[in-house]
DNA sequence: ATGATTCCCGGAAACGTTTCCGGCATTGCC
DNA sequence: GGCAATGCCGGAAACGTTTCCGGGAATCAT
């Protein structure tokens, strides 16, 4: 068998005895094509398994129905990562499809630039959106969006002045609230679990750590803020740095969860356990931490329909740039979280 | 500012008083523009910010210069440590960033159908070549990328004839050795813990276990094979299951090595240590399983240089599709593994 | 010096689709 | 019954690029 030629919009339309204009209309769902019409052109497209050419399309409308997420390869792999990715996906790409967009999803390897690796595709106009995640503290990406007038929404919120579209986790919420319940239970050293990125997560949570001690008079000591690799190995490295501080902190807070496994992992190793000997709280859920003894506790959201609002807001964003007056819909949007209590958080011993 | 009106290689060549047809041979490096005037013109290029345009390209070359990935967003998620697309990705994405290639994923709600899906974007042409994950033992994605003739190769092996490109890993060998290895501790009662889709993993698992079993004479019993959801919960079912069973197995080798969690938890809560009571071998080594205690015994390999050698075939059979004397490669290719021991495969107590 | 070859480059036709424009019916209204 | 409005559809021009074809200039061999 050969290569079947693959039939374009014009066999279909003289097959019909139809102008193409015709068949075009029809397969967009265009009013200005009567109903009997329509159908036949849409049986005839289905007998001949006929499906519009992309490129073609996009070219000449200058759209590619499509929304890009990037997605560095290298980042929270070891457990956060690809979960989160995973669980996004699962909402983003069903409420996507329901507005008739694909979603694809740009990996980026650890040997590239992250930022060139998104101007390459927005040059190439891969995508009609595109949903930018890792975003830093200040990040040129969002710049060169703007600049260009690509729409876009950033996944994680940034100091980049302007108006954009952002969603993001509430990090300095958690933080907080981590801090107080921490404090609520008696604790008063309370060590803090970064990650080594200079992403702006962390500045946040940073952020509302130290409110959470200010609030109770508690002083802020900058040895006990830790910046570790965002991964296992990190967790048993934040282990053996407080194990070998003067005074040991009572409690930790981490601002990415599977360090937790490390952390306990070091732990046991120096006879302690988590949670008697020293209170931890992660930060997202993870089916893992729920596994670890004692249960992780750690804030929990919705991947799901975290991703459908994502959809949502690019959608908006979108049809922000078409449809001129509505330019109200660029919104920054934080997600708060709720707190799923483990028992690694008790009173400190004294 | 207005959206820059997005300069073209028209614009280009006129900018330069040049055909438009030496901007874009000198834009594609091909040897018929001199070298001055192609250095002429890529600086023009850069200074105008000229990038050619994606849909114009492929829609006259036929090519979009791009590599997609099928992607399920709801397997093996939830598995904790389940890094197994990004860390192909990372292989994958820069080996075929080397060749030239794009590589997009294209993630799948569990909502949607997985061979509409992928239809759909073949028809649409959205990329040169497809990488299709998560196959089935009989596999209709694959006949319908051999009778239209698109370029693919199958991540995971299957029963589906016919000569195409597949890579996957040594599933019936890693049961296999596990078999042995138990075996040779000693171990004659051995259950088995599969996922439970239709994938044709499964079902090689099974006959490599079964190998191992009838290499030392011992009788297969269906009833110590056990079918889970592939997530720690399905761990923990296990887990419950082989503690209700009149005689218990001493050992049970998992092909999902997240399931691992769920039955080391409720090994504990029974008051059963993996390792001394129970002999656990997981299939892949995991971040997650190397921070147990014990440790699970599992087998490793490379996800990177997998996703290298994924690009690589994946370049090959596209080579093959325009170079028309190279037939041959469309190669079935399976890794081994290397056995990595952990303390969960003790001998049996008695 | 002449013819043949090679090296560059310009002109123009595609690729498959959407969309503007215009025109023929048909309908509605007085 | 005349005239405007409306509904449907055909023709053709774009969208931005690659590539075929052809031709002028330069190089080379005779």
């Amino acid at each position: 068998m050969k290569k079947p030629t693959n039939v374009g919009i014009r066999e279909l339309a003289a097959h019909l005895g139809m102008a193409i204009s015709t068949v075009s209309r029809a397969m967009n769902d265009r009013s200005e094509v009567s109903a009997k019409t329509r159908k036949k052109i849409l049986d005839a497209a289905e007998q001949l398994g006929y499906r519009p050419n992309q490129s073609g399309r996009s070219l000449r409308s200058g759209s590619t129905k499509a929304i890009a997420l990037t997605m560095r390869t290298d980042i929270g792999r070891s457990t956060a990562g690809e979960t989160f990715f995973m669980a996004l996906s699962e909402g983003l790409q069903s409420a996507l499809a329901d507005a008739g967009l694909d979603l694809i999803i740009l990996p980026c390897a650890s040997d590239q630039d992250e930022n060139q690796f998104l101007y390459r595709a927005v040059d190439r106009k891969l995508a009609d959106g595109f949903i930018i995640s890792n975003v830093q503290r200040f990040d040129p990406r969002i710049d060169y969006m703007k600049k260009w007038h690509v729409p876009f929404v950033a996944l994680g919120s940034s100091e980049t002045p302007g108006d954009y579209a952002a969603l993001d986790l509430d990090f300095a919420g958690v933080a907080l609230r981590a801090v107080r319940r921490l404090i609520d239970h008696g604790h008063r050293r309370i060590a803090l679990g970064l990650t080594a990125q200079e992403t702006n997560n962390n500045y946040v949570f940073l952020e509302g750590f130290r409110r959470g001690l200010g609030e109770a008079g508690i002083e802020f000591d900058d040895a006990l803020v830790l910046r570790l690799h965002d991964r296992i190995s990190g967790g048993y490295e934040l282990g053996s740095a407080l194990l070998a501080m003067d005074v040991r902190p009572t409690a930790v807070v981490l601002i990415q969860e599977t360090m937790a496994m490390g952390l306990y992992q070091r732990l046991g190793e120096a006879g302690l356990q988590p949670g008697r000997d020293l209170a931890v709280i992660g930060f997202r859920e993870n089916p893992v931490c729920r596994y670890l003894t004692p249960p992780l506790t750690s804030f929990r959201i919705d991947l799901k329909q975290y991703g459908v609002r994502l959809a949502e807001m690019m959608v908006s964003v979108l049809e922000g740039m078409t449809i001129p007056e509505a330019q109200s819909t660029l919104t920054r949007e934080v997600w708060s979280m709720d707190i799923v209590p483990g028992q690694s958080d008790a009173e400190p011993v004294r």
